[in-house]
DNA sequence: AAATTTAAAAAAATCGATATTTTTTTAAAT
DNA sequence: ATTTAAAAAAATATCGATTTTTTTAAATTT
C-alpha cells in the first residue's frame, strides 16, 4: 500500500476495509484476521488495528475481547430497521434543503440529475458509475442542509444500506421506472413542496428496499444448502 | 491500568477517555498528544491510538492526517443541532416502545422514576448518582423498542448532548419541576398515549436545553477574557 | 465404541519498545 | 517583517514479546 496520497496507512486501509465491507467482498460475519489482512492489504498490524477500530465505532465491525474483529452480519430485520430511519431521515433531510437551498443548490440538482439520466439505461454495464451517479444525485437533493449530525447520520445509514444493496445487483426490477421516480424528487424538490418531496422520497426508498429485501431473501435461502 | 476486568486495554482506555470527554474532564478542542495521555491514563501508545480512532469513529474526537487527535468542539450551533435530532428520535423511540412494551416494562419504568424521585430533590450534593439515575429513567421508557439502530443513534445524541449538560451543572433553574416533567411523560406512557408523551418528551428536552443554553454562553462569555 | 473431559500445541490477538517520518517550533538570515 | 534552515517534538509504523483463545490429540468416563 504505496503511500501515493497524502493519507496515513491507517486511513487508507480504512477506506480500504470499509469499501470492501460496503461492497460485500468481505462476507458479513466473516472473522477478519490480522494476520490475512496483513497479506491481502499488504501493511502493518498496527494501522490495520487502528482501521478496526476506526470502523467498529462506524458500525461496520464488530469486535468482542480478545476475539478480535468481524465484519458486521446483516439480516432481514436489520435491513428494515435502517430502512424506517432513513426514511425519517432522508425526509428530514431534504424538507430543510427545501427550506434553506438557493439558485447554485437547484443548479447542482439538475445537473446531477442530468448526468444520472444519461446513464439511467445501461445499469446492468457500468454499474459502479451508476451507484456513484446515484449517490451524487441523493447528496445533491439535501446538500443545502446544514445540520452537521443529520448528514452524518444519513450517510452511515445510506452506506449501510448499500451494504444490502450491492450484494444484490443482478435482481432488477423491471416493472420500475427509476429514473422517473428521481425525476418526480427533483420536481417536487424544486417547487419546494416539502410534502410531495417527502412522499416520492419515501416511495423511492420503500421500492429501492423491496427489490433489495427479494434479492436478499433468496441469497440466504441459496445460503441455506 | 490493571486488567481487574475481562477488558483488553483498549477497551478501558477508550471507555475511561471517552467518560472524560463527556464529563468534560478534557476540553473540547483539545490537543490529544499521546505521550501525554500515556503518563495520565498509564498505558502504552498503541491501546491509545487504537481508542483514540474508535473514538474518531463515534464523533468523540477528531483527527486529521499527520497531526493527531483533539477532542471534538463544542458549539452553540452544534448544540443545537443535537437537539433538533434528540426530539425527533426520542419521540419516535418512545412511540415505538409505548406500542410494543408489556407489563414488565411499565413495572421497570415506575420503579426508575422511583428511585429518581428519591434522589430529585437534591441535585447539587449526589450529582453523578442524580444523571445516572435520570439516564436509567430515560432508558427504561425506550426499552421496548426494538429497532437497535434508533436505541443506537439516540445514545449517541444522548451522550453527545451530556457533554454540553455536565459543563453547566451548576446552572440551575429554579422555576423548573424536573421531577413534574418526568411524571407527566411517564403518565402519558403508561396511558400509552403516544401523542401525549411525545409532546411531554419534546418539552422536557427544550426546557433542558434551555438552561445548557444559557450555561454554555456564559462559559463561552467567560472565556473570552 | 462413543462421548466427554483434560492437556499440550498452535494460532491469533494484544501490547510495548523502538525506529522512521512528518509537523511544529526556534532562531538566524534575508 | 518575511523567508529559510536547523532542531525539537510529535505522530505513525514496524517489529517482536506476551497473553489469550482456539485447535488438536490423548486420556478418561459412560
Amino acid at each position: 500500500m504505496a503511500k501515493t496520497n497524502g493519507k496515513t496507512l491507517s486511513e487508507s486501509a480504512c477506506d480500504a476495509l470499509r469499501l470492501d465491507i460496503i461492497r460485500g467482498h468481505l462476507e458479513p460475519g466473516a472473522k477478519l484476521r490480522i494476520e490475512e489482512l496483513r497479506q491481502h492489504y499488504a501493511t502493518g498490524a498496527s494501522p490495520l488495528r487502528e482501521a478496526l477500530n476506526r470502523l467498529a465505532g462506524e458500525g461496520f465491525v464488530t469486535t468482542e475481547g480478545q476475539r478480535g474483529f468481524r465484519v458486521a452480519p446483516l439480516s432481514l430485520k436489520d435491513l428494515q430497521d435502517i430502512t424506517r430511519l432513513r426514511i425519517m431521515l432522508e425526509c428530514e433531510a431534504i424538507s430543510e434543503s427545501i427550506r434553506h437551498g438557493d439558485d447554485e443548490w437547484e443548479a447542482n440538482i439538475v445537473a446531477a440529475f442530468h448526468r444520472l439520466s444519461k446513464i439511467e439505461s445501461d445499469r446492468e454495464h457500468g454499474f459502479a458509475q451508476w451507484e456513484s451517479r446515484n449517490q451524487e444525485f441523493h447528496e445533491a437533493l439535501i446538500a443545502a442542509c446544514d445540520s452537521a449530525w443529520l448528514l452524518k447520520i444519513r450517510r452511515l445509514l445510506y452506506e449501510q444500506h448499500k451494504r444490502y444493496r450491492l450484494i444484490s445487483i443482478l435482481e432488477h426490477d423491471e416493472t420500475r421506472n427509476v429514473n422517473a421516480e428521481h425525476e418526480a424528487i427533483m420536481r417536487a424538490v424544486l417547487n419546494r413542496d416539502e410534502a410531495t418531496a417527502c412522499a416520492a422520497t419515501e416511495s423511492h426508498i420503500m421500492r429501492t428496499v423491496e427489490t433489495t429485501r427479494l434479492a436478499f431473501g433468496h441469497l440466504q435461502a441459496a445460503k441455506a444448502d
